[in-house]
Order: C-alpha cells, then structure tokens, then sequence
DNA sequence: CGCTTGCTTGAGTCTGATCAATGCTCGTGG
DNA sequence: CCACGAGCATTGATCAGACTCAAGCAAGCG
C-alpha cells in the first residue's frame, strides 16, 4: 500500500476550508507509521494540514524520556507555531496524508491577507490554551482523573456523545507520554473505567463511551466519585 | 505606601520599547500585593507590560486546586494571548505597576503596523514555547529535577551566572503550583540543594547560584547526579 | 504455527503527599 | 524596646498512589 518513504504527488488540493487563501500553495504528502515528518530543532521549512491519519508531537529528554505535547487529528494544521526551527518531533502514529505548504509563502500570505494573518493567530491561541489545560493536568490531577480528561477530550474533538464508539490513533504508550504517566497506570486507569460501567473497551483502539457525565465528573476532579 | 484599589495617572508612558507603536497607548496603573488584575473568564479587555514587581498567571480546578501556569516579570508582556475571555487569571505578586492598552487598539495596531503584528506572533509563540517546556517538567521530571529547572530558567530569565544572588519574587507555595509539588516538597528539595553545596539560601527570598553547572545537569534529567 | 508486538495484571518498592509540630521574621501594640 | 502574633517556611513521621519489575495474554503476521 502506502511506501514508507515519502511520496507526493503535485497536484494542488482544497482542503484548506478554513483558510481558502492556502489552498493554492500545499502539496499532498503520504508518510508510513511511525516515520517522522519533521524533527526537533529542524528547519521549520514546512507546515502541514493533517489529512487522514493522526499524528503526535512530542519532546524528548536526555536520558530517553518522552513528553508527548499533542495529538492531531484529521483537518488540523500543525507546524505552524515557529519561524525558525521546530520546537517538537512530529511523527505519523499511522499511514498518513498530509499537505504541505511551505513556510515562506505561508509567511508572506499572512503578511498579505488579513483573513490568514487572523486564522494563524486563532491557531496558536488554540494551541497555547490546550497546552494550559494540559499543565493543569499533568501538575494537579490524578492518574484515573488524567485519564479520564484524555478520552472527555477526545470524545469533544471529533464530538462523540454517550453510546458512541470512539477511536484511538494512538497507542497505549503514546497515552501515557501524553498524560506523564506509565503505560501500566493507563492501563489500569482504563480497566478501572471499565469495571465501573463507565466505558467499554471492544478491542485497542476502539472504546466506547458509557456515561460521559461520569467521566467529565472526573475529568474535572468531583473527588467523591469512584 | 501603595493603596489596594487601583490607581491611574493618565500619562502616557514611553515604556514600551519593543514596540514604540504602543507606547501612546498605555496608562500606568498600581496594584497591591495579591491584588487580582483580571480574573479566567473575564472579558479581555486590556492587555499589560509589567515595569516593576511581579504577576502569577494560575487556573484554578474546582476543589481549589491550583495550577500556575507563568510569572511575569519587569518589562515583559502578558493579556496579550486571548481575544476574547482570559483563560488565566493574573494577580500580584507584590505591589506592582503596569502599562494598561486597551485590546481594542492593540488589535487594530496590530492590523495596520506589520511590526506591532509581527511582535505580537513573536510573543504568543515565545509563550506556546515555554508552556512546552513547562510540560516536560510536569510530565517527566521529578521533583528535585523540576526545582533545578525552575531555579535555571530564573537564572536565565534575569541572566544570572554563578555567584549572582537572584531574587525570589513568589513564595514557596507559588513555586509548589508552578511545579505541580507540595509546599513541602519543594522546601526539601530546596535544602537538598542547599545541603549539596549548589545554591545558598540567605532568606526567603534571595537564591545564591553556586554551582550553576550543578543545577543545569540536574534541570536537563542527568540522573546520576545527586 | 510460532514469533513478535503491544496490552494487561500482579507484587513489591519508592517518591512525593499528608498530617503534625516547630521555627523564623516582621510588623504591631503594650 | 520588647512581647506577641500572624504568616510563611522548614523538618519529621507516616501513608498512598504511581512506578518498577515480572509474568501472562491476545492479535497480527511471516
């Protein structure tokens, strides 16, 4: 199917629906799992609208840890946030279409046309608030509270309501990297969920949303629940 | 000295060097120590830069937990990320004086002078940086590592070197909800810092740097060190 | 069919939280 | 000027939630 080394094809495409001016200027681009499309401390040379597929986007220390800092899902642009170099490693958690605009004509646009300028500045306000909720997380929930923000999350994002089956891009221990957790506490976060009635979780990447009110109860630390 | 209630002098002030298009703009205006200058949810109104003291930038959880996700310090910006509700609520750390625009102008400035726009994106990026940062701290570092990180980015921020004496502005339980810690976590991490012979502690609120090089082993996750 | 890969579960340990007591500093009033 | 008290900071003892290590399991694939 799809080959693991990167394959365009120059067509010019329209998925750009929010910022019609871009639509012009990007290229499709297919990446394999697990390959990455642009690294940390690279040259910021290119930003993307996730086509199909999901993606993570991560930091990494020293001695090998991970911190995952999100996740994007199909229709989201990513690689947007800095001019020169990338702060983050985005890798493909699956086979993936992306488009591919460069950054200079990316650069000039939002110079030129002010419904760019606005929608890029929308983009990182976006970001840098889900980054805010994200600390709140990481430094003052719990492991079954993190988790359960996770999936309220998700579930808001490609907007699921009680009884409908979510998907999970992402692996077990991509969860764990983005809640600054282990894969063993996810796991037992989940199984717990799952016990209460709360979720059902028909295979890996599949889960089932039982009663959202309980996880969003959670998710915004109602303590006395269990 | 300085009365609680907000006091302006209606003159214009040429404090904002980064951005001389602003400065026209602005009101000076005091507050007392934890007085609050916007609270999350509250229209954004205004946008600031702080010329002396210093402001906590915290969420709140619902069971009064907190998470603080930013401190200001003199001459930098902040109000500036949302256009329409703050996500953050700021609050003084001590008495303090900032330089009041009202959003409306920053805005339309920011459609019309390309440096003022450009300024702008710098600063959200700037800000969307260092929240990434601050996730690798919460998610993957441990508690000695993030009082390390913590006391480096300070050093930094001040560009304080070995020897330098830096000064605290925030108490040991701001420190605690900017790392995600206990209060007294983070005092015994202090000490342990102290009692290693990597920093000196004359009170409160001043820090010794004595082996900088120590703190930035420590800060990056070299975990043989102890 | 057996291997690989990723997920789950269990047992024991450890880091950081909690609870409790004491110390220090500064401002206020006797 | 000293005593007192408020407000933090520090230190100690104990506890618990999450981590580590280890084993078993399920699904997918060559």
């Amino acid at each position: 199917m799809l080959r693991p080394a990167e394959q365009s094809s120059q067509t010019s495409v329209k998925v750009a629906n929010d910022v019609p001016a871009l639509s012009k200027l990007g290229i499709v681009v297919r990446f394999g799992r697990h390959e990455t499309i642009f690294n940390q401390g690279d040259e910021a040379k290119y930003s993307y609208r996730l086509v199909s597929g999901a993606v993570r986007h991560s930091k990494f220390l020293v001695n090998g840890r991970r911190q995952i800092a999100d996740f994007s899902l199909p229709g989201e642009y990513f690689g947007f946030q800095n001019d020169c170099e990338h702060s983050l490693t985005a890798e493909a958690l699956s086979d993936v279409v992306v488009v591919r605009y460069p950054r200079s004509h990316v650069e000039r646009l939002g110079e030129e046309v002010a419904d760019v300028r606005r929608e890029l500045m929308l983009n990182l306000r976006r970001e840098l608030m889900m980054a805010q909720e994200h600390l709140v997380m990481l430094g003052r929930q719990s492991a079954k509270e993190r988790v359960a923000s996770f999936i309220v999350a998700l579930a808001n994002r490609v907007d699921a309501g009680n009884g409908d089956t979510i998907t999970l891009p992402m692996g077990r221990q991509d969860i764990a990297d983005y809640l600054g957790l282990t894969i063993e506490t996810v796991c037992r976060a989940i199984s717990d969920l799952k016990q209460c009635g709360v979720i059902k979780v028909p295979n890996r990447h599949e889960l089932v949303l039982l009663r959202l009110d309980v996880l969003e109860a959670l998710a915004s630390g109602e303590s006395d629940e269990d």
